[in-house]
DNA sequence: TCTCTATATCGATGTTCATCGATACGAATG
DNA sequence: CATTCGTATCGATGAACATCGATATAGAGA
């Protein structure tokens, strides 16, 4: 759970997601623009939430595609659910 | 909000988090040993889990006692719900 | 097969940060 | 006051990490 909430807790990782989440999926061409840092950045950044399982990778052609993984997003929002007392 | 998700995903932060979620209140004396870590180290957790108003302190005597700041909390649940479109 | 393009990996660098021992502060108590 | 005990701060250190340029890999098309 640390290592999901640690993937999240960059700015920059954060502002990725956010990107990803507004759409049904992305292609990883279009994130290196709006994010402002280099291309080797945001793939790093992008294997950080894969590997973390908060995103979901999907290859095609020579395009990768992510997709955020509605899963991993719900067990944390459960996770922090103060209703919930899942501590 | 990337300030707060960093605040709960360093391990140590996130058991020290759960110690005091578990109870109503807690003593800072009382956490110490149960962390296995060293009584500045786990101060300085406090202090970050408070500065990213994740944690209320309250001073009693020589005492200080710390509980969650549900309102916090239940903001980050809500971020972080796919259901709700917080991006 | 050669080239172009999209993405990943590598190596380096500067910064952030978790941790500790030593020490300072502050409140109760004698 | 002086001491004791709980907690915070300070300074140092080593590890983790965000970032980049350079380069490798791999798919698509000519």
């Amino acid at each position: 759970m640390a290592t999901r909430l640690k993937a999240l807790s960059d700015p920059t990782r954060l502002r990725l997601f956010s990107l990803i989440a507004s759409q049904a999926e992305r292609c990883a061409c279009d994130l290196t623009e709006p994010l402002g840092v280099s291309q080797p950045t945001v793939s790093h950044h992008l294997k950080v939430l894969t590997e973390a399982g908060l995103l979901t990778r999907e290859q095609r052609g020579k395009w990768a595609y992510f997709s955020v993984s509605a899963g991993a997003l719900a067990e944390l929002s459960v996770f922090l659910d103060p209703a919930a007392v899942a501590f």
